[in-house]
DNA sequence: CATGAATGAGACTTCATTCAT
DNA sequence: GATGAATGAAGTCTCATTCAT
């Protein structure tokens, strides 16, 4: 789904790939930044390939379309941005606590590469097929839905949090990160920090089942 | 602001003139209902013409430009919403039970009005000047932030309410909804009633100071 | 080749004139001071009738079109100029007197109606008619220069003008004057009087058969 | 001020490409020739491209906009045809023999050229930038006068032109110039050379000490 | 691999003109 | 007579995409 044109096919396999490669990632971190920076609408091929230094033509030869190339730098971002925070993580610890690190460790991930998210977020509400429909389907959601969810049923399973409908909260607690990001981009001298504690012991507080009064 | 300006003769003196306003009004509910449907990038003006069933050209007659038509259509219709919902609340009843009462009016009225929610998000989130900066400012925001502040303060100045971060809730609480309705788009067989329920529950539980267990 | 529309012919003869021939006065009025202001290219339909203080859509019933608006505007103006500085001048003075008057004259009246000279200019060189041919034909500016060729003969005949080509004077004479105002508007602190002065001794020294030098 | 945005990579640097030139002035030279075959109103970039018999939307690769082809175009014929007209004469020569022949040299040259004469009235007429006010400004025409004033003060100085203003000169001169070219654009059958040495002699005789009566 | 040049569709606007009221 | 509303053509500009070199 990747490559566009290849010219000859077969004979060179593992070469190909390393300039090749370069440069796609190349064009999907200018893409990110693009996007971050002016907006879904505003990030035109021509500003993507000014970015990287490069003839706008070359983008094609990359990727098959300007939608090819957005999708691409959607779902690789995602996927490291997820990396990176997951990594964070002590699986070994009770659901709660997970949660607060989760968050925390998003928030501190998030506070480094503000743009990646903010690109993320145009992207994912933006970047729609010809029909016009939304390109990010349901699927690619649900399967950041369905880490959430699990981490939450083990928490129901452990004792730890009481029953609750664990697909709303895992939509309400993806949308509550998105919102912290977009609001410390609105409000330049919020302590992502202190926020994160905060939203923390929100939904702490609206999930376990004994929630200690302070 | 609102008016353009119309070309003929004197008698500036506010007249909307009745056909004038219904026409405004259409060409708004017009633009609401192709932004929800195609997105803000593909709403052409072109197309929001079609969906009146007039030429495009009109659309000038009437609004000094695009950005003026989408800008009061994002106006007035949250104006609208804000007040529907609004009005079917009982303020005399305590914070906790309001904040309920005001997910389950949203997640209702939210039901029936669809395109207007979406529309609102990608508006907002989209509709920019031309130097390139968001026209939907902080400012702007914050004034519905601020109603919900004043909400939870209410509830912890009469004890109902522990202390947190008013700000993060009034945030969380909003993108918790936009979510909501995010997700019953992309998920059709979604029961709104029962989903605002369990949000209910979840933020209730986040903020009380005695939380029932069940 | 005035009048657009007569909603009822033969009946009403004389009456209809009165206040129809008032609006065509206005409208013309209107449209050379749009024109001396904004420019040709810039005078709209719109713009003239917003000048007047009445809808655009009446000036179809007045005027075939705007071209038609435009052509009358250019012929009427031009009358009512040359009338008004023709009439200044004493027709039994020797033509040299006769030439230097028209110049003071002119300047005298361009002074007060700078609009008009203005508006007369952008007119001529920019009215064309559909297939792109400019409207002022030569037969419309040989008038001009026929009366002042005869002037320039006359003084040949009388002993007081040497031979030269009437018709390159008249022609050159005409572009001075227009040159004249036209520098005048660029430069507002030019003397008109002064000008017409300096002008007038170039151009009876250049015609006159016995320049006497001081 | 030249160049547009070329929208692809790097090498900023004084390449003006050879082809790049090429295009440019084939865009300009078109400008010309549609200006003035169809006025500055109805030269529309789509006619200008058609001329070229390239798609118009290459017209803003290679320039910013309509206007900055104008201007361009403007710019460049302008210093092309005063560039021609001035190498001819001799600057060795006394004032009036020099004005003569400057004379002459113009009628020749825009004898060929007529599309260059009428395509410079027109822009130099009609361009007005955004705000509205005409691009040509003074001081690009004082340029061309005070070219002409420093021919006459020479005449004035070595005693071959009598005392006269010689700004006044200087406009008169150069609107007796575009006049003869237009009346001539008028009149087919005019013989250029013939109006340039009729002028001449009027115009000598206006400024000359001593005008010998023949 | 890479570029510069070019195309063509489509977007937004302006504007002269028409017409029912 | 007069108006406001509406149309539709034309204009300028942007931009993703293609392609010869």
């Amino acid at each position: 789904m990747s490559r566009a044109r290849r010219s000859d096919a077969g004979a060179d396999e593992a070469r190909p790939s390393f300039i090749e490669e370069a440069r796609r990632q190349q064009f999907i971190q200018a893409a990110i930044t693009v996007v971050a920076e002016v907006g879904y609408a505003q990030a035109s091929v021509a500003r993507i390939a000014q970015q990287v230094g490069i003839s706008k033509g070359l983008i094609s030869y990359h990727f098959r379309n300007k939608e090819d190339l957005l999708a691409q730098a959607l779902k690789e971002t995602f996927r490291s941005v997820s990396a990176a925070i997951t990594q964070g993580l002590d699986s070994t610890q009770p659901a709660p606590v997970i949660l607060r690190q989760l968050l925390e460790e998003t928030a501190a991930y998030g506070a480094i590469h503000r743009a990646q998210f903010r690109a993320l977020d145009e992207i994912s509400r933006n970047l729609r097929d010809p029909s016009g429909r939304l390109l990010l389907t349901l699927a690619d959601y649900d399967e950041v839905y369905q880490g959430l969810e699990q981490l939450f049923q083990r928490g129901q399973r452990e004792g730890h949090f009481r029953s609750f409908d664990t697909r709303v909260m895992a939509v309400t607690y993806q949308a509550a990160v998105d919102a912290m990001f977009a609001y410390a981009d609105a409000h330049v001298d919020t302590d992502l920090n202190a926020y994160a504690a905060s939203l923390a012991e929100i939904f702490l507080r609206g999930l376990l089942v004994h929630a200690s009064n302070e």
